[in-house]
DNA sequence: AACCACATGATTGGATCCAATTTCAACCCT
DNA sequence: AGGGTTGAAATTGGATCCAATCATGTGGTT
């Protein structure tokens, strides 16, 4: 199953998360399994997977879509975040070593050292996942990458409307999640990494634009 | 793909979750198309999506098995729960209409007549997902439904063990999110389903044998 | 007797083929 | 001209077949 299946489908979620699919496009076995050079086999298998991810909608008989989300539904999913990172940061921080937290700082200043789009969503994630990366319970880590994976598309249009003038906010923000994590202080890592997550919900609260549908 | 995928599917979570295919267990291809008088290509596309689903191991060219959990993940799952059902029923509440809400009535006057460990399960299970039910973000009330999935089975070997000693408390703490619901206070029923989730919680850590290796 | 090499059977992985369903467009009827 | 209908092309669903990999057991060697 697995070698072409995970190539497969790790093509498909660097497609869906890079941009290269939005929400509303077809997604066609063969199309697919031609770029890869496979057969559909691995492709329709992959495609199951990333349902089961909620990246890829299966209807019978009609084909793959990128799920559209609506700004409820994604509210939803931030409050989730809100509930389930303050747990994985409780989980992660003892298994993080100080080359770790080193790490996050250096994320931090090529984000503070400014970037396009594009650079600051791939910077943002790493910084995130990583804060994370210490937590061993797979359901908890894998439930918090499909909720990013998940929403990645509306973080991008978000991130483009909004622009650099509120930015001093996430880096404050940052800055005080690093400073915890020094200091080995899960439950303010956990507060700041809330907050972080529910002032970004209420500001793309603001912009309904970005899940109008598209032209 | 997802007539005969589902179909498959369904079977082999029912087997998990009735407990004929329990931790460790291994998971032929072509046993499971046999039973069900389909081909293997099916079978694998279930598993695909199992595997996604965390009810099932999928390791490449050895096949599929039942995971086996430890104990610290199963805590994690369950704080996981502690975390994001009180945000499902505030979700669902609003949705579920009285007739929904006096079959929770029912559901809890057939559980304090007594059951055996299956039925109590059962009517646990459908209990508590009915609450969820009105609950409009896939993302969450499946997080939600895969959670209890994947823990089914270290909750039934936990029933099984503590008797009917402390049923008194279950029944108490159901009767309590019951009234807060029919109240349509969310507040208070998300309070009352965490407390249920933490207690359950920590008793399961007093019974590590639960979590021994199979004979 | 213990251990390694090898071969054989079992099981999974991948591709091709055929059937079933949907989609879409041309066509006919009113 | 508009709307519904029928047909063909495109696309997905499922089965069988072959290749690759893993597990197991046998035999030989030291």
């Amino acid at each position: 199953m697995t070698v072409a299946t995970q190539r497969v489908a790790t093509h498909l979620r660097d497609a869906i998360l890079g941009g290269a699919l939005g929400p509303g496009d077809r997604v066609r076995q063969e199309d697919v399994a031609q770029q890869l050079g496979a057969s559909r086999l691995p492709v329709r298998e992959a495609l199951q997977m990333l349902a089961a991810e909620g990246l890829i909608e299966n209807e019978p008989n009609k084909g793959a879509r990128v799920p559209r989300l609506s700004m409820h539904e994604v509210d939803v999913m931030y409050r989730m975040r809100e509930q389930l990172e303050p747990l994985a940061v409780t989980e992660s921080l003892p298994q993080l070593d100080e080359s770790d937290l080193y790490r996050l700082v250096e994320l931090q200043d090529e984000i503070e050292q400014g970037a396009d789009v594009h650079g600051f969503l791939e910077l943002d994630r790493e910084f995130h996942l990583l804060t994370y990366a210490g937590c061993r319970t797979e359901q908890l880590s894998t439930t918090i990458h499909r909720l990013w994976n998940s929403t990645q598309h509306y973080r991008r249009a978000f991130v483009r409307i909004s622009g650099p003038s509120r930015m001093w906010v996430v880096n404050a923000e940052h800055r005080l999640i690093i400073d915890a994590m020094f200091r080995r202080d899960e439950v303010d890592a956990g507060r700041f990494i809330a907050g972080h997550i529910r002032r970004t919900r209420i500001e793309l609260g603001h912009h309904p634009e970005v899940f109008g549908a598209k032209p």
